[in-house]
DNA sequence: AAGTAAGTTTGATGTGCGTCAAACAATAGA
DNA sequence: TCTATTGTTTGACGCACATCAAACTTACTT
């Protein structure tokens, strides 16, 4: 229903404002090898369904993925919009970029090629 | 006595050689307000001598102190000399440079004005 | 040689985290 | 209206971590 995509609807879950992310809880958060994992996948795929394979995470449980998500968005990392009963979660990339020009660049390009 | 300075005497501490030095270490030892203050400690002062108020951890017990210092050792952060009775820290920059070019740039950058 | 100073190491403690399982909520499809 | 699907929440468990205190090591000083 609706269109194809999933452009714009959908309700965002709650997230810090831009000036309220912390460089402390960034780092923090991306010290875990399954969330450096999903820097990655959310890097590449522009947004993204959750709990899957597809994700590379079918090794763990539904709810250690779903609270994963909830530390990345809550440290200002990503952004969850809900439709349906899906979850579709993107980078906050803009948002990152203002508050910390060049983190988010610098830590995909370290990521290349990284084993985790 | 010897010199005045202390140019390249003591002994290495124990550190990861520079492609042994893993992303995600990196990010969990600067996940921590402590360390992170650290950090900026050491990218400010060339070297600098351990366990002090000079480092601004003066609230924290010497034991933790080197306790922190070791995480970011053994993340390849930082590089210790061991002369005399005194610990010498500089920040590992060629080496980060070499491994994850434009990273502690960007951390360093992203860590002027911002609160611990 | 004795004492002092700088750090590390070990042990103990409380707290937080990663994980799973089960229960719950919300939505889509029959 | 059932039923299945998607994801969150809660509780429990084990492990790691930040912290302090005390003991230990090493080296400078007198």
């Amino acid at each position: 229903m609706v269109k194809g995509a999933h452009e714009d609807e959908g309700v965002l879950l709650e997230q810090p404002d831009v000036e309220d992310i912390q460089l402390v809880k960034v780092l923090h958060a991306l010290g875990d090898p399954t969330r450096l994992h999903l820097l990655r996948v959310y890097a590449s795929g522009e947004q993204c369904d959750c709990s899957s394979e597809r994700l590379g995470v079918g090794h763990l449980h539904k709810s250690t993925v779903s609270h994963h998500m909830r530390i990345m968005r809550e440290a200002g990392l990503t952004s969850t919009r809900s439709v349906g009963r899906n979850r579709y979660v993107q980078l906050r990339r803009a948002d990152l970029d203002t508050r910390f020009p060049g983190l988010l660049d610098a830590l995909l390009k370290s990521l290349e090629g990284e084993e985790l």
